[in-house]
DNA sequence: GTCGTTATTGACACCGGTGACAACAAGCGT
DNA sequence: ACGCTTGTTGTCACCGGTGTCAATAACGAC
């Protein structure tokens, strides 16, 4: 069989330089007169204008080095003037890989849901990738299979983990199995430094029990948070350490056990009241539960910070409308979410630097603390 | 050439009735064996194993009518015994439509969009379907593109629209020409019927102002959210209305033009308190707005509702943690959220009856309305 | 002038499904 | 026996890209 020779444009049409001499702009303008019916262009479209394979036009796309610099630009153009988008679908099958981001979580928080995505969503704007979310049940017992069939399924590039799945190692290590790449967020460092964004609870409840201190308090009692978070541990033993800084200690009456949710903040607020010695201040570990004690005081007939500071933890809008305006540790979430998609990119560059995964929680001084009376 | 024969596995082995005499059991263990390396099977795999063709195979995913009974519910447990899952991105390439539901806001209550989500995923759970979350900013000028490529490009099964984007007729304009199914939240029908949820603010607010009539309030303030949301115009045209059930009408200088910020509550909240003569209540479009007055109050060092009533509109979190706890109107997102997924699939179903598409607001009496003190 | 090397490009199979249509068997009417 | 219909299944091309490897031209060295 005759040897095939080159695509036969260049040859008809090529004499001066015998290539990169296609008209490409008379190739769009070509485009757009033939296609009234407004189809959407496709891969192999833009080669037929260009006069060039499939391929290079794949190469162009993918950024690849093996295109000449002429041909490159020109066939940019050409993709540009004539509204070409390589269809994901595609792309994703042949190369094994989706242009799709999930997030995965269980926190039901919705201010720190939606922020994280709206930072992830700032990456991943005209970037050509989508955020999937997945939201989950640690407690059920399909959660790691569900988790698995949805990375496997979708074929997603990656996965962003936000707590307290992020803590789960069980389904880190089926992550890790699949190849796919991904971020934890979490409040301390349970993987490789790149794979983490690390929210440092520990540093920002130490400045609350600064705050605290130097205000003169020296009764203080803390809600935890849900065991099984671990940020509930971070945040306890950041706020102890801030005392420890002024001698002050927290005995264990003082020492409450929350879950994390307005109710129980609401019904350990009541139980302060009844601690005899009284505290001057609690620091509850989220703003939830904080709201639960401004709240039980006012049930109680108390004007916070009057007879009991409380500082809260995240800074979730709730924080501002409650009255009084609660003191409390910003959590940046948005701009975790946006660290953590910028780390999710950098998955596969091995020792490479790397931006910032470590984000440092700042303290919001407002109205529910205050320099305690009796002293 | 030789005339293709069937396939040959049933014709070796098939000697009882030539066919579904293939023991799918047998096969499911037979590929358990030769998989050791865990690969995912794919459509072929199937239809090797079960000695039929991909198409067949295919016809049973897809729950064609045209499959034999017996052969259906063989590859149908082969299926289920090997874990054989399609790949939406194979699926959606061949097929032009993908798997993915676009839920598309601009909302930024994070409240109002988790929950809705969260709905939406209710019904997509286990489906195969995922949602791919689009927030936008309406002001852009390149929004619309930007939802059409989205939708293009990622080639779309639906779209999900809520308030304030549900209400862009240019916006449902372009989602048509792409034959796209949708599906519109919002306030008021703005659509064919079975194309849109609604809300029915109306009604809900004439609950509300039913509910301060009853306490006793005659005079009544409004705080009118922003004019560019049809749901604006209908919470204040239903809180209205109720009045008028009772014969009170709202006196122009009692009405405030908010926007649904926090911050546009606590200014106008404080603007009520030199109204002359003061009203005893106020109806706050939204709850953001509603929080807001609340703590314009405290900061004015008055105790609500002692001397004024608020009444919010939507029932979010905050409602509950504020003080005093805020009477309000619940909307009830999650669920719209279910409806819009649920109708959303019966898109194509043009006369069928479709399922309920409306939902109603209820009141929830709380801490923040009580019968006027100077009466 | 010959050969190896580098730069650039193309041919072709394939990713894992679906659409259109053909093929074949069984059942039925005449 | 024949043609037609119905039910069931298969063939083959194709969706819109990418991976692999071969092909070709230009260039420099010897």
């Amino acid at each position: 069989m005759a040897h095939q020779r080159k695509r036969s444009e260049p040859q008809s049409v090529g004499r001066r330089s015998r290539k990169s001499d296609v008209d490409y702009a008379a190739a769009a303008r070509q485009w757009a007169e033939s296609n009234k019916d407004g189809r959407r262009p496709t891969m192999k479209d833009v080669a037929a204008l260009a006069g060039v394979s499939k391929k290079t036009v794949s190469r162009v796309i993918n950024d690849s080095p093996l295109v000449n610099e002429a041909t490159r630009k020109g066939i940019q153009g050409l993709i540009k003037d004539i509204g070409y988008q390589p269809d994901p679908q595609a792309r994703g099958l042949a190369s094994r890989r989706s242009f799709l981001v999930g997030m995965i979580y269980d926190n039901p928080t919705p201010q720190y849901v939606v922020n994280i995505q709206l930072g992830i969503l700032d990456v991943l704007r005209n970037t050509g990738f989508e955020l999937v979310v997945h939201p989950c049940d640690r407690k059920s017992d399909t959660f790691i299979e569900d988790a698995r069939k949805f990375i496997e399924v979708q074929n997603l590039y990656g996965v962003i983990l936000t707590p307290s799945v992020s803590e789960d190692e069980r389904l880190a290590e089926v992550i890790r199995e699949l190849g796919c790449a991904y971020i934890r967020i979490a409040s301390v460092a349970l993987d490789m430094q790149r794979r983490m964004i690390v929210t440092n609870d520990r540093k920002g409840s130490r400045e609350a029990a600064r705050h605290l201190a130097k205000q003169g308090h020296t009764k203080i009692a803390i809600i935890a948070g849900r065991r099984s978070f671990r940020s509930a541990h971070e945040r306890r033993a950041g706020f102890e350490e801030g005392l420890a800084e002024f001698g002050i200690t927290v005995p264990p009456e003082y020492i409450l056990q929350g879950d994390y949710t307005f109710e129980s903040g609401l019904a350990l607020g009541s139980d302060i009241l009844d601690l005899n010695p009284s505290p001057t201040a609690v620091f509850a570990s989220n703003d939830e539960m904080a709201a639960g004690v401004l709240q039980a005081l006012h049930v109680a007939g108390q004007t916070p910070p009057d007879s009991l500071s409380v500082v809260g933890f995240d800074d979730f809008e709730t924080a501002t409308r409650v009255w009084p305006r609660l003191t409390t540790v910003r959590t940046p979430a948005r701009e975790i979410g946006t660290l953590a998609a910028e780390r999710l990119f950098e998955f596969d560059n091995d020792g490479a630097a790397g931006g910032p995964n470590e984000t440092t929680p700042r303290l919001m001084e407002r109205d529910s603390t205050r320099i305690p009376k009796s002293r």
